[in-house]
RNA sequence: AAAGCAAGGGAAGCGAUCGCUUUUAUGUUGAGCAUAAAAGAGGAAAGUCCGGACAUCACAGGACAGGGUGGUGGCUAACGCCCACCAAAAGCAAUUUUAGGGAAAGUGCCACAGAAAACAUACCGCCUGCUUCUGGCAGGUAAGGGUGAAAAGGUGAGGUAAGAGCUCACCGCAGGGGUGGUGACAUCUCUGGCAAGGUAAACCCCACCCGAUGAAAAGUCAAAUAGGGAAGAAAGAGGUUGUCCGCCUCGCCAUUACUUCCGGGUAGACUGCUUGAGCUUUAUGGCAACAUAAAGCCUAGACAAAUGAUCGCUGCUUCUUAUGAAGAACAGAAUCCGGCUUAUUCCUUGCUUUUAGA
RNA sequence: GCUGCAGUAGCUCAGUGGUAGAGCACCUCCUUGGUAAGGAGGGGGUCAUGGGUUCAACCCCCAUCCGCAGCU
């Protein structure tokens, strides 16, 4: 049961890490989502989110992390060594749907393998 | 039944699996990790519109400037909130709203229209007299017309050359007195024939209140980096060599440099950080807001920021119907309280008006 | 978390309580063989929204919405 652990450990949480990732990392596009990946020293797979203030409001904000979050969780290509992966939200068509999202960050990472 | 007004309550419940944050306990350890238990968003957490607690800075006292409040009496830590009452306005009513002091302290403004918009005045009129008589001049008057948001109380009667508070009745207004009320004010009575518009959310006057900045406040530890202050050591020290001379390096007076300390303080970490004008129940005082007393309880503390995901059962609403389907809003703590405002869903109770029936 | 500024025609902006305006743009006509330029005329406004004060509000007061900027 420990391998559905997902502690701060495992979250990208300095702005330091975080201006690093987006000034060395590679894009990835789906249609709602971007996500930009980086490789690290540690032995394990780090996650990030980042969602500014136009995204809406901080209830609106907050499920999106969470429901990405959720989606990280319980994927199956999580336990890669030596990534960074932050994914960003598209302000064109805003969606709270964990389906869709849990489907689309299953893409970006399977495209994030292959290269 | 419809429309409306007011008050109050809640923010579906229980359980399972995976996962997150904090605390406690145990085990082990260098940090940490593992296991178990407990706790874990709101009525508005929002807007930041007011008031405080708390922290730092400033400050003898007082005054000016600036800002705020503004019927009366209460309540409170404080308030612009709340409660009760008074007055005015809106509404058939239940009920609601009101920055609701002062215009005789002074200044300003009142467009257009209108004769005249505030040291008053007379356009059309009405009446009297004179006259050069389809007109003009002088005087009286403010009833009527007309303008305007507003023009020297309103209606009726008397009176007059025509008129006029000129006189009278009622209503309104102003002043004095009595009674009731803590008070705003209400009511009764007497006097005055009416005293000269509005605007203070225009300047202003009066009464009362207000120091500034806000937890990213403030404090502690402290890599890095630049510069500052103080002290120390030596008139030589070290190396070469068995010793001296000699040579080399550093230093001498000053600067620089060395060591130590102080001070400063970025990244980062910690404190502030949750026991408080606290919550629940009962009793008492009070119309109420609220206060007092007793008993019980401990109830989030994150920092790119923890509450999530998938299900089952029951309950609510709607539609079809006797079984299914759909729906459940606004919205997420960031130092903490008391309010206000805004967004939004469901339910309950009381009252008013209208219609229908008994 | 805190502080400040703004919202007026399709765009950029004026507007000191008394009829809402300018430039560019748009439409029609003239000019030209035609277009541009030029000339004449015209249309277009919830003054962000809702209340209040006032005879009268873009302007004064209160509340809200939206946008922008600053501290850190």
């Amino acid at each position: 049961m420990k391998q559905y652990a997902f502690s701060k450990k495992y979250r990208i949480q300095k702005p330091n890490e975080f201006s690093y990732v987006f000034s060395h990392g590679k894009k990835f596009y789906t249609k709602h989502l971007t996500g930009i990946c980086v490789s690290n020293d540690l032995s394990y797979f780090r996650f990030g989110i980042s969602i500014g203030k136009k995204f809406g409001d901080a209830n609106k904000r907050n499920r999106f992390k969470r429901l990405l979050r959720e989606s990280f969780r319980t994927s199956t290509f999580r336990f890669l060594q030596g990534k960074d992966l932050v994914v960003l939200p598209s302000l064109k068509e805003k969606i709270l749907d964990y389906q869709v999202l849990k489907e689309e960050l299953n893409h970006i990472m399977q495209e994030m393998i292959k290269k």
